[in-house]
DNA sequence: CGCCAGGGCACCG
DNA sequence: CGGTGCCATGGC
């Protein structure tokens, strides 16, 4: 992988194991906007990027060398070894032979706290454009302008002090329903430090998922989203319906299994890198609709 | 129209 | 504690 700077932007050469469309369309991030084929806008971090893919080939416009090396390199995983990831787990599991095979490109981003948190409270019983799209009330209303892509702007994603002088009513106002409550004590608890991410860094993940739990709306699912998306702990194996189908199809004979029983294989199974088996197995599973009707027959 | 969505909570026994 | 209905909203 080698990074030069060209007169429209930042070309990252020779990518491997990493496809820009997978990794955004997965399902892990619920703030950007499709531009084109291999192509998006996005706000991370308080700055708007414009990313697109050609083969092994990434361009990073309206960025700077600066702001890619410090911000967007972490920010797409770009330093870490899928290949030997994906060893590790087949030489565990042939069983995943299917889901990495189809869905090769996928990295785990490494996304902001806050947003992160607030994101996976409105996922609870919602389809992804729906999130996407309270996401993006949100950030119009209460975050700040990050620029213009064409004819779509953007808004980055208000921080924790802003939206916690954000009343219940308006954020419901952002078609938030039930979730307005949760949305606005998750906001207080972080604003007053109650739940820090710094604090966090410090703890072990079965306390990180304590921790995050005593917010409301916070259960075990949101919490491990949250632990793996936003603090890095790859090992964390968050268990939704999907995953709870496609498990019970793979692993269960298609008998329905207690969610803690999955969790507790899950671990066995991948060990530190069950956090990437879920999100194979979450992107693949869901797009061929694996195990559903299949308590029907 | 009825069902379900990247769940969690309150309420029940 | 383990199971069950409800929670807003929108797409199919």
């Amino acid at each position: 992988m080698e990074v030069f700077e060209k007169q429209d932007g930042i070309a990252v050469e020779g990518v491997q194991d990493f496809d820009l469309a997978q990794t955004l369309e997965c399902g892990q991030c619920f703030h950007f906007v499709k531009l084109d084929e291999e192509e998006y806008g996005l706000t991370a971090y308080g700055r708007l990027l414009h990313v697109s893919q050609k083969g092994d080939t990434l361009i990073f416009r309206n960025t700077s060398r600066k702001d890619f090396e410090t911000i967007w390199r972490h920010y797409f995983d770009l330093d870490r070894d899928y290949a030997e990831i994906k060893k590790f787990l087949l030489a565990r599991d042939d069983k995943l032979l299917e889901a990495i095979s189809a869905i090769h490109g996928i990295h785990i981003l490494n996304q902001e706290f806050f947003e992160t948190l607030i994101s996976f409270i409105i996922s609870q019983n919602k389809q992804i454009p729906h999130i996407k799209q309270i996401v993006s009330e949100i950030s119009k209303r209460y975050g700040s302008y990050a620029g213009r892509l064409g004819n779509q702007e953007f808004y980055a994603f208000p921080d924790a002090e802003k939206l916690s002088r954000v009343d219940e009513e308006s954020i419901r106002m952002c078609k938030a329903g039930f979730r307005a409550p949760y949305i606005c004590d998750a906001a207080q608890k972080v604003h007053t430090g109650q739940v820090s991410e710094e604090a966090l860094a410090q703890k072990t993940t079965e306390e990180c998922r304590e921790t995050l739990k005593q917010i409301r709306g916070v259960g075990d699912k949101v919490a491990n989203c949250v632990i793996l998306f936003a603090l890095s702990r790859r090992e964390a194996f968050p268990v939704d319906v999907w995953i709870r189908r496609i498990m019970e199809t793979l692993y269960f004979g298609g008998e329905t299994t207690g969610i803690a029983q999955i969790q507790e294989f899950a671990e066995k199974q991948f060990g530190p890198y069950g956090g990437y088996a879920q999100q194979y197995l979450f992107y693949y599973g869901k797009t061929v609709k694996m195990g559903v009707n299949i308590k029907k027959l």
